[in-house]
DNA sequence: AATATTGATATACTTTAGTATAGTAAGTTG
DNA sequence: CAACTTACTATACTAAAGTATATCAATATT
């Protein structure tokens, strides 16, 4: 095997690692993922508080967004048969390890910020 | 101060934390940002290289989002004023720092998948 | 001289994402 | 019993993202 390959072989990204990316991205992407994950990792867990939390989402919106969490895994519907019924959103423990990607990007952000302020490069 | 004060102070995100992330999402946002990242982590640079390696790439997409890289400080567009001319794109520094974002959603998305299939929590 | 390549841009279109507004069912409060 | 709250859903719309297709200027190749 020749050295080029070899080294073709080495960057070439595995595609379990694209697919990884790609359900990364998928919980985070659109306007209103973000607001509602840092909500839910705030405390904020109803509903009603979610939407009082984020303003200007609509209440379709937090209801779409909330479900297609849920069925990434990564946001959990609990309903509780009290009278009157309530319904708590919660974190899955992945959900919870997304601070994990988050800080990886606060911490590329802020030294990007630098470096993009000070013209290097 | 009372307990909850505290507690809300501790979780609350400052604001250049969420500055940051921003930041971070702006660069990998839209279907070909994270194609073109990849396309220059591995090496291939010029125009045509970059189009022959993403299939189904327009030109229009790829001069629009190399465009939006150069400036959001990730790309540097050199031209050599050889002749006939040619124009080399490369990460900046920034650019190539973003492996270290990447990596954590490797390792998030992929441990993800194993509580998700191992339907834990 | 005709054709191909590079590095794009212009125009018009379609698709997807998000918004505005209204309404519903089940229960609670005054 | 009227009004309000919670947790949504439906319908219709607008805005943003992406696609298709054509074109262009500069140079290279045959």
């Amino acid at each position: 095997m020749s050295v080029l390959s070899e080294i073709e072989d080495v960057k070439q990204c595995p595609k379990q690692f694209v697919l990884a990316i790609n359900d990364t991205l998928n919980v985070m992407n659109g306007k209103w993922k973000m607001p509602i994950l840092a909500s839910l990792l705030y405390g904020k867990n109803r509903f009603k508080d979610i939407q009082a939390n984020i303003e200007k989402i609509t209440p379709r919106m937090l209801s779409k967004e909330l479900k297609d969490l849920e069925m990434n895994g990564v946001v959990k519907r609990n309903v509780y048969d009290t009278t009157p019924i309530r319904i708590e959103y919660e974190l899955t423990t992945s959900g919870k390890n997304i601070v994990k990607v988050l800080d990886a990007m606060v911490e590329w952000g802020i030294e990007h910020r630098k470096t993009v302020v000070e013209k290097l490069n």
